[in-house]
DNA sequence: AATGAATGAGGATTCATTCAT
DNA sequence: TATGAATGAATCCTCATTCAT
């Protein structure tokens, strides 16, 4: 007499997780649409096609759905990023793995990484510290796979490790952020490969054609700061 | 009864030049506290110690008055930008003077960077062009110099211009912004000496340690992407 | 297979009856707790540990429910004190009893009296007559209790019925107000003993000591009325 | 040049007082109307002729409209309660003053004194304690009068004075409740003035014909209590 | 009967913008 | 110019009610 499967009795529960998904990636494609303030629930209701009241079943208010949406967005993203920071690959290897990670991450949502990188990552300076936190999150974890990697001599000595975070993924936004913008072809899967490669290894050698006049570089900064402070 | 001298006649332009700068300066405040959205005219007008509804006799709406925030925190950082680019510089000198000009900037309006950064270079995707224009555009102009570099053989030759042009802003916004986000201290000019003096560096020569594992580089990145695409 | 004694052919209405009865209560008490406006259905459900779309099935809508509590809660209390005023007993008897049918409705059920006296006698003046006429007909059916008892010069003669009415039971529930609110110990059995007769005693016999200046009373009031009138 | 009557610098205070003003009454309209919960901020700004965003400038949210109304209508009567209380007049003169202040406050603003019986007085037992606390000071006051009453031997020696303060309160608010709910013509002067009277005679000399059965009072009021308390 | 997901009208509140002074 | 009162569209959120299961 009784229907006996597991599946039906897991059903509630995945019903529901199954909403959540579905509204907070309504949210995701709103946002990139019209960005993370121009986000109004009724868009994301009709985005997701049910009524405005049902994100209220599923989200305490605005401010979860939109928490939310960043979690999604982000704790995949992190959870990979420490896969590679914690594995025992060389940093050159790991520098190529973070790089791939953001790329295929662009390749499989580019619209999640749309919001990620115009709309959530900086914005909102106000409120919500969770999102900076989580930025942070990913300078720290950063910096120390620089820092075993200078121990291993495998880093310039001479650099900061947390400005090399920064400068890694600066580097990484910034490419992407190219992609975003529409500057270079996200469709072309080429240009993205080349991209990724490319980005790796500048960050690794630097963009400097070698043989260059390296050896200036010590000479003194603070001179022509003089002559440039004034300018602005 | 009236003094009619040249002064009088040109007071009221300078008078109301100074109105919107003094507004203008306002809302870069209110941005940087409260963020682009959270920015509301009333917030302005008391920032700026007038009445609000002056605000519209000095600007349009309050798009106008945005656009206008926009126009004077970036237009002077690009025609220095552009000031460089264009000078008969090596590409190293030009790349360390574009991290001193950012870095400069910081110094003088740490405020006015700060929003730049966290609100207005990316964020609204929405109505304004302008913005994205203009963000575009220090893309474009760093494009060039990278590929006068190229021919001039100052850059290596398997770079994409874009791409560099992409690397060298992420990794001056991405350490500005390690600054804005308190990761490092702003306060400190040390701090801030070294920061330029490494990105330019880091960017120019890489952050590989010499003598590293360089000969590896060319070895299929391919292969491990096929293992790593599945996990995400 | 299947029994058919009466029993089971009563229960379904039984049980109907039962689980009305049980929300009722539940709305009674949420009632108390949030007061009349602040009483959400699903706060009802949830005190009845049913869901609420239940509700639905044993009540046409919110104001079915409402209109039942009122029911529950005031028509017990009316048929008592119908009994009493329709008795043979003296005056003084019956406003004894009158007084004791209302604080012991209090001793039974503190919730529900103050339901009563704090969220439905008076309140939605809006939409329900049907608390108003309730309301209405108690006064009048002690409106006829007072008239006999006129008539039997068990009531001095210069007085309104009507108002006596009025008087009668804005002691009562002001007097039971001071419990509801806490003025008095609702707890304390010997305070509500004591409250009862006295509500009683003060209505048939007054206030004031006796011996006192009573002789001045008829002296003119509508004096001090101009004088007071115009303080307002 | 300049005009410099006192009056038009005052004006702009004035005016933000008469527009508070304004506000109030309409909303004390729209209480008397339609009920504490009927009332809609849109409600009032029609009544009140005003765009409804108006509102808000005048008063924060709706809960501090509606603080103000009750204030509005509560302070004037319970400053004319104080003062009556703190004369020196001998307890049947304050008696048939207090009666007199209320009957006033209804003869000069009916509406308002409905909505301080039907919506104010008692009911959001929710949120509000201020109105509860209001409501508790007049009973205190009352109290602090009939004891004072008492040690003059005024009062019946046998009677709570808190009680007291109840039973004239409750017979007070239930005599003009009567005209409020129109089971009296509140329009008819000698009605009114009828009703006052004997709301205060009959509180201070009680109801029962003179020379009645007073003697029986003291029989045992226990013994049909336990009768009674069986049938509720 | 029982459940609670789904719906959407209703109402509070905000804030850009206008306008009378 | 300068002020801030006035306006009302836009949007969030609540909650009574319906409905599929």
């Amino acid at each position: 007499v009784r229907r006996n499967s597991k599946k039906e009795e897991d059903k509630p529960t995945d019903r529901e997780a199954e909403r959540r998904r579905t509204i907070i990636r309504a949210a995701i494609n709103v946002f990139a649409k019209k960005g993370y303030h121009g986000c109004r629930i009724a868009d994301v209701a009709k985005e997701a096609n049910i009524a405005y009241g049902l994100v209220y079943h599923y989200f305490q208010d605005k401010d979860e759905l939109l928490s939310s949406v960043f979690d999604v967005a982000w704790t995949g993203f992190v959870s990979r990023l420490r896969e590679v920071a914690s594995s025992t690959a060389s940093l050159e290897e790991k520098v190529r793995r973070v790089a791939h990670v953001a790329f295929e991450a662009y390749r499989k949502d580019a619209q999640g990484v749309r919001v990620l990188i115009l709309e959530i990552a900086r914005s909102p300076a106000g409120g919500q510290m969770k999102r900076h936190a989580a930025f942070t999150e990913v300078l720290r974890m950063a910096d120390e796979m620089f820092q075993a990697a200078k121990q291993r001599k495998e880093l310039r000595e001479d650099l900061d490790t947390l400005l090399c975070s920064a400068l890694l993924f600066g580097a990484i936004e910034m490419a992407l952020t190219s992609f975003v913008l529409g500057l270079a072809d996200g469709r072309d899967p080429q240009a993205l490969a080349t991209a990724e490669k490319q980005v790796a290894e500048a960050f690794l050698r630097g963009v400097a054609a070698s043989g260059g006049a390296a050896a200036e570089w010590r000479s003194e900064v603070l001179d022509d700061r003089l002559k440039l402070s004034r300018r602005m």
